[in-house]
DNA sequence: TCTTTAATTGACCACTCAATCAACAAACCG
DNA sequence: CGGTTTGTTGATTGAGTGGTCAATTAAAGA
């Protein structure tokens, strides 16, 4: 008998070695052979499932972004007004999503994006979500939803980056505090 | 003696080559050799006036801090109040630091700084330099100049990270009334 | 049959090196 | 002095070299 059920298994562990060493290597120049190490397999198994270096990395991104998306229908039910935008809001810098390896894969993505197709379809999904999602949140509490989402998605977006940046452990506490000032001040 | 005088203009011809390259191609893994056919000389040219690819790069992001630095300066002088940050803000979105291939490179810049310890160095100057122009500007408008400097610098950050990712050509007029709008927004 | 690996390959590229080229000036000459 | 030669040196390149790594293959293990 095989070992049955092996692929997810050996699926998640590539996914989370990926966006370690990625993440903490702050690069896509890790070896496919660091990644499989990471995850206790050989370099040909992590071929072997995603077909290619890309895709190892396209498929941890979309990992995070599905925790991303959990995060945020988790808290989202019954919740309405000001305190639906917290709830995303909280969700972009709460501690599974604003880890500092998981930033850094972010920032990485995004430079793969000018390159890589799939990348930038995927981030175009994710940005589109999240722009519908900011203006349903505004529209009860804002008389310019639209433009308030995409000065709000920029906002974020940059804070994500210092994030990457700085050397420093990231700060959920500080990023949250700071979108929601923005908020309160443009908010009618 | 050979053309005496010639290794300013090389260079010169490297650096502009270098941004052209990177910034179109959207990534740093374009080759010594791509970069310097575009600037018309050999690629152990290259090596010879910079010494090592990463050299080349660096210098190009010098040469596009200096222009912004120039941008800035060029403004401020008989200009006070809401005035000098309207000046800061148009130097950062105006034409010649807003161009797609700059701001690509930018992009790829802040990803190099996770993992180049000289561009880490670069970057946080930068950084350094543009907050305090931002809280200078901002203290005779904002009775809170160094928290509005601080969610400042990440807002024009993710707009120029929205500018990099975005296929369309870059807007400058767009982002200028989005982040004035938000000074407006938030100042006394 | 599904899973896993060791071993290998084939391509690519940063960087080096030795050699050539071209311009200027100092030395030399008639 | 005008002209010619020659030494010096910056500018420039073609042709490697060494090393890296993604991806493939073939075969073993369960």
């Amino acid at each position: 008998m095989p070992k049955l059920g092996a692929e997810p298994i050996r699926k998640a562990a590539l996914i989370n070695a990926a966006i370690d060493q990625v993440g903490s290597a702050g690069t896509l120049d890790v070896t496919v052979a660091q990644i499989a190490r990471a995850a206790g397999v050989s370099p040909a198994l992590a071929h072997h499932y995603f077909g290619s270096k890309d895709q190892i990395f396209l498929a941890a991104m979309r990992h995070i972004m599905s925790n991303f998306g959990e995060s945020v229908l988790l808290g989202l039910p019954g919740t309405s007004g000001r305190r639906r935008l917290a709830v995303i809001v909280s969700a972009s810098f709460g501690a599974p999503n604003f880890r500092h390896e998981v930033v850094s894969a972010w920032l990485n993505f995004y430079a793969l994006s000018l390159v890589n197709d799939e990348a930038a379809r995927l981030l175009k999904v994710y940005h589109r979500r999240l722009r519908s999602n900011l203006i349903v949140a505004l529209r009860p509490v804002s008389d310019r939803p639209e433009a308030v989402a995409e000065t709000l998605g920029a906002l974020i977006d940059g804070v994500y980056l210092r994030a990457a940046l700085s050397h420093a452990p990231t700060n959920g506490f500080a990023a949250v505090r700071m979108v929601n000032d923005y908020l309160d001040e443009v908010l009618t």
